[in-house]
DNA sequence: TTTTCTGCAAATCCTTTGCATATCC
DNA sequence: GGATATGCAAAGGATTTGCAGAAAA
């Protein structure tokens, strides 16, 4: 869930488009807004779907635009999948994944010792590490009772 | 890298194909061999051009059944990537991965502690776990030179 | 005013599917 | 022999691209 208020957001959202030069659009700022609402990891047509309930007119390949140029910049993350369509997560903050084998759905929490872990001497030494996470994988509560 | 010799793979096969009542074919064998002999992660399309080295005639529409067959049986794992095409890991034991953010290079590894992580009590008390995995990303030696 | 973004349409890439034939058990 | 897998061709879904007009700075 958010922990941030929507104006604080929405600051976050500015400062990091004058930052990288991108024009704030009503487009830009409603798919932001759309993405920082949602805590269910959503596909591309998600977000498009959610976001045409304020602008009629959008179109899907300026989702699709919108948030390639989001991820470049680090406003949203793509979240890690295994060859489906992509799936956004604006909760850029480190934090760590978990996620149904069988529906898909994909749980972030938070572990202090997850956010401890130290990168080994041998990646460490060779690579130039920006982050590092946690995935842990299962089948979810409701997938559980339905078997 | 390998640490099994080719004849114990190929039991590792016929094994897993014999419990589940798959055929033996050797378009099967020869899918399996290439995913064993790469430790690149390959997409579909190289383990295709690299199968076709022993078997011209094989069609792409057979990798994608065969290596969908696999990880169906968990003979193979799916990598988990960020939305671009599915990649394949004949390497089924716990291990993690080190992901380069520029050339999409993925490199496993072994990290004794990151074995043991225990899964927090919030996620176990409400999902069942299969596994957990540590990825690390950053930017690899090779990127790292050319900037 | 100038550059960038959007909408529209078409193209591309990845993956799946239906069907007839060939193959494995 | 009977069930299953393969090759071929076509379809489907996700994503990208070119371009002209619209909008932001």
């Amino acid at each position: 869930m958010l922990n941030k208020d929507k104006r604080e957001l929405l600051n976050t959202f500015r400062e990091k488009c004058r930052k990288h030069n991108i024009r704030i659009t009503p487009q830009r700022v409603v798919i932001y807004e759309v993405l920082a609402g949602s805590s269910d990891h959503p596909f591309i047509e998600d977000v498009f779907k959610r976001v045409k309930h304020s602008l009629p007119n959008v179109t899907i390949d300026t989702v699709y635009r919108t948030l390639s140029t989001f991820s470049n910049i680090g406003l949203v993350h793509v979240v890690e999948g295994y060859g489906e369509a992509k799936r956004y997560d604006s909760h850029i903050e480190p934090h760590h994944h978990f996620r149904c084998k069988k529906c898909h759905k994909i749980v972030d929490f938070q572990e202090e010792s997850f956010n401890k872990l130290t990168v080994p001497n041998g990646i460490k030494q060779k690579y130039s590490v920006s982050n590092i996470k946690v995935i842990i994988e299962g089948l979810c509560d409701k997938c559980l009772k339905k078997k």
